[in-house]
Formats: structure tokens, C-alpha cells, sequence
DNA sequence: AATGAATGAGAATTCATTCAT
DNA sequence: GATGAATGAATTCTCATTCAT
């Protein structure tokens, strides 16, 4: 029962998918080029973006900080709003890819949880621009492009369902309403990115999360559930 | 362009201190006048802005929707940012204004959290992308202009830890970090605009207010907490 | 019988009704100045479309050669091709104003004839890049807008082919296909501005004139209509 | 990409000469393999020039349309301005090489007339957008090759005005200004071109080069020639 | 106080041309 | 010979802000 692993040097991890030429055409025919130029655009568009804004960052801005020229941006996306649209694609399938690396097989429901919302705002804490460029600049976009990220988003979200559900089938959790309480924890853990300013003040990512764990433990576990927590804890005094 | 429509269907309530020429400078002396024309604005502001964005939304355009010249708005805003933060205030005043009118001096602490909660989520319902506005468009701000907006947001969340006060003091919650259960509360309301394309889909606003409200008490509550809780629900289902 | 009246300074003369909102909108609403700027603009963008075509010419060169700014134009004209088209109407209006003009109620079919054919020569010698210009650049409009100038076009040429009515009417000239040699004089009259480079070399407008109509006159001119046009010659001889 | 595919529907005939490296420069020096590259590159072009303009086609498009590499046709033309010189000179040359085609050794001076103008016009009619392209896109070439066309055009020219000096010499047509003349007759072809939109609603390209010649006979043919002339329709209304 | 015409800096996007492979 | 990725100057258009009336 150790603490999320800390993984990736690497700006923000992707599938490959993010970077194919279904949802953002490219000019170029070299797949291996495309995945490489986007990933080199994608790292600086959202820098800029995260701490500018999308509007206050310009193609130029982007350019200079990859690298490389205006034209070629253009090559490897149609619009601006591509740029965007690559860029929180980019957010999203980060925690598409290591939240489920973080869970061990060996978990029990409950450490499995605990993982994937430990993991969850650790790699929040990592991006917190990125976090927020999501809240403030997904309205920007087209609106197909809009749904495209609403369903990143939903296919997120079921990472974390998928751990509630188990937990409420091994009679830990009360038959509460799974999609609503996956929200309050997809949340817990975006909060801890939207209002770092104050949080931030208040308490540390560490004792955020348990803290917030505790909580949702607390809302919803069974007597069964609740003294399988406190093993929990102990366990983890032990060996942090 | 004649006389300027007297506001009919008041789009958001809030504190004249909100316009009052401390925060924005207004070139106009007469204080009842600047008030007058500053709502007009800011409520032609925050329904553009809502939807369509700040960076896409023009000056003109506002100056179109509110039935005033180009000139008129930089009468009673130095900058475009200066709008703005005028409509980012008259949003939270709102938060500010109307929860505290929502609860009777006669409720218990349970109760009175409840109405607090309720409060804030139909608020934010009737507000939903105004609401949205804050989460998108505060880092446009400059930085002295979004110390501003998050003061008034610490103070809104007073009106919610003060209610999670007197439950423990009560004796009806446990010792919980009042401050850190505030934004979850906070968030809770905002979600239901944040992600309503999703929420809506899931449910009503009644039935997730009382589904939040009943997570919240089972995180917190004490079993004396608990017992009142179990009271209030069958007092509610008689007299809704 | 005189030559054609040489009128107007100013570069192309225009009804009202090139520069009204109805075919392009303005976003100023003062009638008159629309009207006047619009002149300003056009003429200047003439001028620079006629010598460098319409695509060498930036929006900054017109405005420079306008003594306005690159903004101004964007208020009265919505588009590049707007301005465009603003200027081949003017070109197309100052036709349909000047020819009607020249010709006197007293002249005769073949007189008026005369004057007509002069005329339209002599204003395609005062504008002739610009004359050249409708040629060139008709097709770089919108198809809308190219049926807009199509219809000025059939109108104009109706202006002849009333003349060469009353001259079959008149006994004059034998039954020929009115419309196509309608075609047949206004494409003369064009190619004085289309073939400049060829033509100059070997003749002057005068003669251009007096031999082109001396060439129509013998392809459809009726004995009668012969007779009467060497009176007409002899006439001119005495009185040029 | 591969091998460039073999011309099918040649889209203009033309000499050799409109394709040799005295004109425009190549970076190849394999004449055939020049001579094959550029019909295959000017093809494209004059279709492309022809339907959307010059300026709005980009040597990519033409790469595109011509199935071929950009970096192909740099290594056949030096600028773009030189594709359409290219394309310019193909359909001029398309012009001087038909018409004399047509005329039979055995034809009398008027036949002769008849079958340059109809054949001609019937080349026009064929290559509508071609022709038009002359007019629209000359300007855009360089002065030293804006000279080049206008010198291949007076050559074309001669091939008219030859036919006119026949009828003269052979006393069926008066002494009229034969190169005047020969720029209303070549002039009347091209006009089938530019003003399609109108005369095609008006009559077709058979009845048009009838008409036509009908009233350049009528205005410049003796008595010998008009008897003549009345014998030819005679003679085509048997054997058309 | 109110108007709206005028300004011009700034931003997205295009595309002819080059050149390494 | 052929390719196509890369460049960046140039262009159109927008819009916050000013100011004369």
C-alpha cells in the first residue's frame, strides 16, 4: 500500500490516438512526424495557454516557444482552435493513461480507490495550469470539437466509477448513486487545481487527499467498510 | 439612441457597493446615475460574456445588447477589463446577497445548512453561465482586480462555514476541517453548472440537492447528527 | 451635330444608388457621409485596382492613397471584395449616367445613334484601366454580387439598343438581331480600353469613332439609312 | 507519387516553341522530358487559372491537380508567374495552330474568311474559361513577358487579317482598315467568351458565327463581294 | 452626459519559394 | 530527377479606445 508512483519526467504523457490525423487533420503525410511536431507544439500551446489564456497567447508565442515557424504549426493543424483542441486532448489522456497504471491488481476495492483519487490529484497538482485551461478554454472550441472532449471526459470518469461500483459489490459502500458521487470526487480532485490560491493555504496535496479520502470513506462506507478503513490506516502508518 | 430602459426583469441582485466607484472609476458623478447606467451594462455584460466568451464579445456588442453608445460604457468603465469585473461582482454579490435571506432565524443548524446548500445550487441554477463566467474569465482579470474577486469569494464561503460551524458546536457533526468541507460544499453547488451538459442528464436539481445534502450529513454527522438528519427527512416528506 | 460633350473633372461620375446600404453595408449610419467617404474610398481604390489589380492592392494601400485609415474602410465596406464591388458599380453607374446625357432630344435615330457610340467610347478613353478593370476582376466578386454587376451591364447596353431600335424603326437600318449588335457596339467602344496597347499605335479615338461607326453603319444601314448618313458626313465636315 | 500519368483528353494543342527553354527556364535539361512535365503542369493550370483565377490557385493546387510534387514544378518553372506565361502561351498557341488547319488550299478568299472566323470562334467555345483568362490574367505577368503575349497575339492577328487582304485584293470587300477590322472580327470571337452568360441565353455558337458573319460582310463587301457572298449561303444551304 | 466616427496595433492565416533528403 | 517539410513575409480583418461634437 504504498503512494501513487511518481511517473513521468515528460511534460504530459499521451496516447498516440490524441495525436492521429482523425480528429485534427494535418498537411503532413509522415505519421512519425506528425506525432513528433504535435507533441512539440501541443507542450508549448499549453504552457502559453495554460498561464496567458487561449486568447492572450498568440500562434506567434506558441511558434517561438516550440521552436519553430508560424507556417509550420499550420502544417500540423488547421486552426488555432485545433491547437486548442490537441493541447486539452493532450490534458485529458494523461489521466486516461496513468491513473489505471497506478492501480496494483492486488489492490482490495478500497486501496484501489484510494489510489486512483491519490493519483488523480497528485497528477492534478503536477498540471494544475493544464487542469484549469480545461475549466476556461473548452467553451472555445467548436462545438463537435466540445463534444469530443466531453466524451474524454465521460471515459475518465468511468476510471473512477469502476473503483466505486467494485467497493459498493464487496459490501464496503452503501448503494449510493455511482455517476453523481464520481463527479464529487472527479471534482475533489480539479478543486484542488481550481482554488490552489486558497487551498494552497490551507493544507498541503498529501493531507488533501487523505483528508478528502476520510471524507468520502465517512459518506458512504457500510460498518464493514468502515472498519476495513481503519486497517487501512493503520497499514499505511506503518508503511507510509 | 434614446433614454435608457429602465430594467425590467432583474437579472441579478446585488449590493451597490458593487458599483460603486471605489473598485472601477466612472468619469459620471452623479452616484445614483452611475448605479443606474452600470446595471444596465453589466447586465447586457454578463449575458454576453456567459455565452459567448470575453474575448468574443466586443465592446460594441455590448454597447448594442444594453441600448447604449460605445461611448457611454468608457463613461463608467476605464477598460473593457473594468466590465468585466464589474459583471464578476454583480455575480458573486449575488451569492452574498440572497443566501443569507434564504434562512429563517428559526432554523437549527441542520436546517439552516440545508437551506444554505439548497440556496446556493438554485441560485447557481438560474445563474448557470454566469456562474460558469467566473470559472473562465477571473484570470482575464489583472492581478489586483482577481484579489478582489477571490476576497469576495472567501467571503461567500463564510456564509457556508458559519453553518457548518454551528452544526459541531451542536454537537450535530463531528470535528471536521471546516474549511476545507466549505469548498466541498462551494464546489458542490458549482458543479451543477460546471458539468450540467452531464448532471442534467443524471438528474434533477431537487433530487441533487437533497442526494448532495444527504452525502455531506453522512461524512459528517455525529450519530446525534445523524438522528436529526433522519427527523428532518420525515418533517420534509410531510411538509415539503 | 457636335462631338460628344467631354464633362465632368471628377474622376467617375455615380448615382446614389451605388453607394447606398442596400447592396453593401455600412456600419455608419449617416447617410451622407456614407456617401461621401465611399466616393473617397472607391476612388482611390479605382485608381489602384484599375494599375495594379485587384489582388496586388492591399486594404493599407487604399487607405494611404485615400488619406484614411485601414479601420475607416472596414466601416463602410464589410470586405475587400465589398470595396470591389463598390468600385466596378461606380465605374458601371458612370456610364449608364453620361451616355443618356449626351444625347440630344433633337437629334435624329442616327444622330443620337452617333452620340451614343462616341460617348461611350470617350468615356472608356477618360477611364481606361478602369474600363479594363470590369474585365479583369468581375469574377474575383461573390457570385451574387457578379449577378449584381451582370445586371448593371444589361442595363447600360439597353441604352444602345434603344438607339439602334429607332433607327430600324426609322426606316433606317434593315432587321438585324438588335441584342447581339447592341454586343457588337459596346465591345467596340471596350475594346478602345481592352487593345489601348495595339490601337494606339494606329489610331486615335476620333477616328477610332469615325470609323468604327462608319463600319456599323454600312453593315446595317438600309439605302435610306445609307443616304441619310452621308448627309450626316457632310454635315460634320462643315461643323466638326 | 509516382511516374507522371500520359496526357489523355489533350486539353489545348500548342508548338513546341510555347514549351522550350528560351521563354521560361528549367532546371532539367532533358528537352522531352520538359516538354512532357510542362503540358502536364500547364494543363493543370490553365484549368485551375482558368475557374478560380490566378491568384486563387496555389502552386500546391496545381501540384495537386497535375499529380505531382510542388517541388516538381520549380524544377520546370521558376516562379509562378512563369506557370502562367506557360499557361498564357499554350492557349494563344492553341489559336495559331488550328486556325490555319482549318482553311483548305482550295477555299476562295470569302470562304477562307468564313472558316478562320467560325473556326475561330468554335476554338473559343471550346475553351470558354481559356480565353477568358487572357484578359483577366495578362496583367500579372512581368512587362517583359506581358510583351512576349502581346507579341503572339499580333501574330495571330495576321492570321485574320491576311484573309481580309485576300477579299480586298480580289475586289470583294472595300478598302476598309484591315487591322481595324481584324480586331472587331477577333474581338467577335472572344466576345462569345467573355459575355457567355448573356449571349448563350440568346442564341447559339452556330447561329452566332452565322450572324456574325453576315454583318461583317454586309458592312464591307462590294457589290462583286455581296453577290458572291449570296452564292456562298446558297452553296451551304445545300451542303451545309 | 451621450454619441458614434475614426484610429491603428495586433492576430490568424496563406502561400510562394527553398532545400535537405 | 523528384519530393514535400519548413519558412516567414504579407495580407485581411477586428476591436479597444479616443475624442470632437
Amino acid at each position: 500500500m504504498t503512494n501513487p508512483p511518481l511517473r513521468s519526467k515528460k511534460p504530459l504523457a499521451h496516447s498516440n490516438m490524441a495525436f492521429d490525423q482523425t480528429v485534427v487533420k494535418s498537411q503532413v503525410t509522415d505519421e512519425k512526424l506528425v506525432l513528433r511536431r504535435r507533441e512539440q507544439i501541443v507542450a508549448a500551446a499549453i504552457d502559453l495557454f495554460s498561464h496567458q489564456g487561449y486568447y492572450r497567447t498568440s500562434i506567434q508565442d506558441i511558434a517561438r516557444k516550440a521552436g519553430v515557424s508560424i507556417g509550420l504549426i499550420y502544417q500540423y493543424a488547421q486552426t488555432k482552435e485545433d491547437v486548442l483542441l490537441l493541447s486539452l486532448i493532450s490534458v485529458l489522456e494523461t489521466y486516461k493513461q496513468e491513473i489505471p497504471l497506478s492501480v496494483k491488481p492486488t489492490d482490495d476495492p478500497l486501496e484501489a480507490l484510494w489510489t486512483t483519487l491519490a493519483t488523480y490529484c497528485r497528477i492534478i497538482d503536477r498540471h494544475r495550469s493544464a487542469a484549469v485551461l480545461t475549466y476556461r478554454s473548452t467553451k472555445s472550441l467548436r462545438p463537435d470539437q466540445q463534444q469530443f472532449i466531453k466524451q474524454l471526459e465521460i471515459e475518465t470518469n468511468e476510471l473512477v466509477a469502476k473503483r466505486l461500483r467494485d467497493c459498493i459489490a464487496a459490501g464496503l459502500f452503501r448503494e449510493i448513486d455511482v455517476d453523481l458521487v464520481t463527479y464529487q470526487l472527479v471534482l475533489y480532485a480539479h478543486t484542488w487545481a481550481l482554488k490552489y490560491w486558497r487551498l494552497s493555504q490551507m493544507t498541503t496535496i498529501k493531507s488533501y487527499i487523505e483528508k478528502g479520502f476520510d471524507f468520502f470513506v465517512h459518506a458512504m462506507a457500510t460498518p464493514k467498510g468502515l472498519a476495513q478503513y481503519r486497517r487501512f490506516l493503520a497499514a499505511k502508518r506503518h508503511a507510509p
